[in-house]
DNA sequence: AACGGTACTGTATATAGCAAGGTACTGTAA
DNA sequence: TTACAGTACCTTGCTATATACAGTACCGTT
């Protein structure tokens, strides 16, 4: 799997994950690696980097299956940002659809 | 235009357009950036990394309109890289719109 | 002679994903 | 009761790629 083709592209799926529920680090990594491979030490950063930038904020809480879960959930400028970012992330598709000739 | 989502597609976008016919690099900034928004800085680099790695070779030929122009023609592993590389493309394509929920 | 367009090149910077490592809790099997 | 696998979190250093910025040089037109 390219790496590059990634790059943006899994802070959009955090995002959407999280545009229905509240999740937490563990449960994005497993949901997301059904479909695209993805390794935590991707993941933990990248929600950092959303809390950070006020996308999300965050809680615990405690499970019977193993340590606390911190559970993240979008903050409105969260929810700004992965409508814009879906925005751009279907016309980017368009755009490449066409230089690659598959765009009829 | 989100940078992170050029990571890798435009490698893509260049082998493909060399598919065809032999191109400089002048010609494929401006081809690709009618559709995605691309600079020069970016272009020289990437082909100097395909020439590099064997997957393009070059010609010099005059042209009437400024300095010779270095066309670049895609060798037997540029093929193939080109011919992977899509596919892992609309793969991974299609794997996001899974995860973003816009598979059916 | 000066300018804008064509064409190529190089350096420094920012970003995101990854491998590899670590901590710690729970339940199950040897 | 000890060992292990699974759950859950986090950090550090590395790499690849795109970009900004800067520079070189050729051509035709004004």
């Amino acid at each position: 799997m390219n790496i590059q083709f990634k790059k943006g592209v899994l802070e959009l799926c955090v995002l959407t994950l999280l545009q229905n529920d509240d999740r937490y680090g563990y449960e994005l990594v497993s949901r997301i690696s059904q479909n695209i491979e993805i390794s935590e030490g991707t993941i933990y950063p990248l929600l950092r980097r959303l809390q950070k930038d006020g996308n999300v904020t965050t809680y615990l809480r405690e499970s019977n299956e193993g340590p606390p879960r911190k559970y993240y959930k979008l903050t409105e400028s969260g929810k700004k940002m992965c409508s814009e970012l879906t925005d751009e992330w279907f016309g980017f598709v368009k755009k490449v659809n066409i230089i690659l000739g598959r765009s009829k």
